[in-house]
DNA sequence: CTGAAAGCGCTTACAG
DNA sequence: CTGAAAGCGCTTACAG
């Protein structure tokens, strides 16, 4: 590889007049500065970053850390974290653990190793220990979509316990009393977080009008897995008209059981779904969904840690919420008892 | 941060044996190597990597450029990389240029300034000049579903022709004689070999017998576009009996199409997608689809470039192509001709 | 087995 | 405006 000194070499100037060119331009003379900058395009010469980030004492790169980033959340995520790098002409290394919390603390030692700037990761339950030694490096961290439990950190997240509240409110509001709570195991906090939610607005209902909930959890939150919950459940017959699902997968496959038992959505039954996934507007049944701004959460994210990288003693660690919407499609209708007293009234 | 220097002063022991306790611990006395290691636990030290680079002359950082990394084609193919990338102890940088060649070569730019040793790319079209200075920069280069196109340098790719062939030989197997293919611009690269491997196949078919193929473009290959081309060709009767579509979106909104006028999917018309996304066999017609190895892919072409980077001199550059697989499921069948024929023989 | 020294490629005061 | 020199943090022959 070329150096600064074959350039200089070949330029017949000094090794410093060549990084001037290169880091001070305007401080040149021009012709000086076009005679280098010719040789350095002639031969190519790229600056050497480790020597370039040596001198500096930093280096641009980050790391995103994500439990599965074939999940479309993570995906958007990471593109609104390469956005925001890109604009700053920082890097991403992209780590992607599998959910295994043993990988995560692997790619925290890589990323240590490869000295990144800054960390931004969704951890793994019962990591804060790993994670306290890589602030202890002086790698400056960032959670999404997890509190900072006391770490010296930047968080950014959705407010999980208001998605769960607006599904709730939104099927109460359109007389559904008898619902069925379909979603995943509680030990995933956005799962409980969302569950909360529901608990919550719940008891804010007058007792006389309080839907009554059935809840059934899934192992793996999954549309087969779904459809056979649905399924089984429909053999001692139907007792909702609603169905809260922990995303857009299990609602496409609880709408696809209701289909198989002629049991019409959203005339019979509501479903609404979470995520807002690509692919939920284009179903057979439009989805009615929570819609969580992930790219916009990857964004925010990028931007904190790198702003802290960037002025480290004027920043302060702070948690950016972001609120869920509702997206309204066609998986969810008033009950038709709640169509006639609308009629009456 | 605390350098080599410190970790030596507070262990009383030379810079030069601090180094050695990191790299070549087995020549130390065992009790001078605990006393340091000792001391750079307690520390928290971690080598700065950008002086270790800087000797060691390379970084063990790789590029990964993508148009889109929201398609599950790239998320499925960056999760190969990573895990390649993992376990030689290579980190990736993604990159992802939503399609956009300026971006791209942008990103280019970036990863050439970052001294990566090696970039995996799926590059746009007309962008074989900016890969050129790439290599001419001495960084090596893998291309993604592309062909190399002369350029000095590895490539890996499925074999989208045959896909196209294996769509077309099932729906003739099964009978069908007049087939629409629903697909996007042959300006996609993909698109314009999966056709052509359709046509190909479809000269060997004795003229006699030859499916009649009706092509259908769509400006951009999702799934309202798809119900809406179906809805429209549907005006006017319908002359065919099987589908092949570009992805599994396009093959999801044809059903839907099919089912708002009734017609039955398998029974009357036959659906085959392409890509096999994880939601195709959870549909409510499961689909029959073209599965694209797409991990195998990515982790094909981190190994190839690594054993580059690891060996620049005993590489020799080569082409790796994958063959992708036709899953049956329910959205296609026998016509009912052809199952008379069956019945009858 | 340990320690002093050279050098990786660059940037930046500093003297001219 | 130009050029010689120091030093970023590390690794690795080399002398002891």
């Amino acid at each position: 590889m070329a150096s600064i000194r074959d350039v200089a070499k070949a330029a017949g100037v000094s090794l410093g007049t060549v990084s001037n060119a290169i880091n001070r331009p305007e401080i040149l003379a021009p012709r000086t500065l076009r005679k280098v900058q010719k040789v350095i395009e002639d031969m190519g010469f790229v600056p050497n970053a480790s020597a370039r980030n040596l001198r500096a004492g930093r280096n641009r790169v980050i790391g995103l850390v994500v439990p599965d980033i074939s999940n479309p959340f993570f995906t958007d995520l990471a593109r609104g974290v390469n956005n925001a790098a890109f604009a700053a002409k920082y890097v991403v290394i992209l780590c992607n653990t599998d959910e295994s919390s043993e990988k995560e603390s692997q790619y925290l030692d890589v990323l240590s190793a490869q000295n990144v700037e800054g960390i931004l990761i969704t951890p793994a339950r019962e990591t804060t220990r790993a994670l306290a030694s890589v602030t202890e490096k002086g790698i400056r961290l960032a959670l999404v979509d997890r509190p900072a439990l006391g770490l010296q950190a930047c968080s950014v997240a959705v407010n999980d316990s208001y998605g769960g509240s607006l599904a709730l409110t939104h099927l109460y509001d359109l007389g559904h009393r008898s619902i069925v709570l379909l979603t995943g195991s509680e030990d995933i906090p956005q799962v409980a977080d969302r569950n909360a939610g529901i608990r919550e607005t719940l008891n804010e209902i007058p007792a006389s009008d309080r839907p009554n909930i059935i809840e059934l959890r899934l192992d793996s939150m999954s549309a087969s897995n779904a459809y056979s919950a649905i399924m089984k459940k429909l053999e001692s017959g139907i007792d909702f008209t609603g169905v809260i699902c922990g995303n857009d997968l299990i609602a496409l496959g609880a709408i696809r059981a209701f289909r198989e038992k002629n049991i019409s959505v959203p005339e019979d039954v509501s479903v609404i779904g979470y995520d807002d996934i690509d692919f939920a507007g284009s179903a057979n049944v439009p989805l009615t969904s929570i819609s969580q701004p992930a790219y916009e959460l990857g964004y925010a994210a990028a931007e904190l840690i790198i702003s802290e990288c960037e002025n480290p003693e004027r920043h302060v660690h702070q948690r950016v919420e972001f609120q869920p919407r509702l997206i309204v499609r066609s998986s969810t209708a008033p009950t038709k008892s709640h169509r006639a007293t609308l009629k009456i009234s």
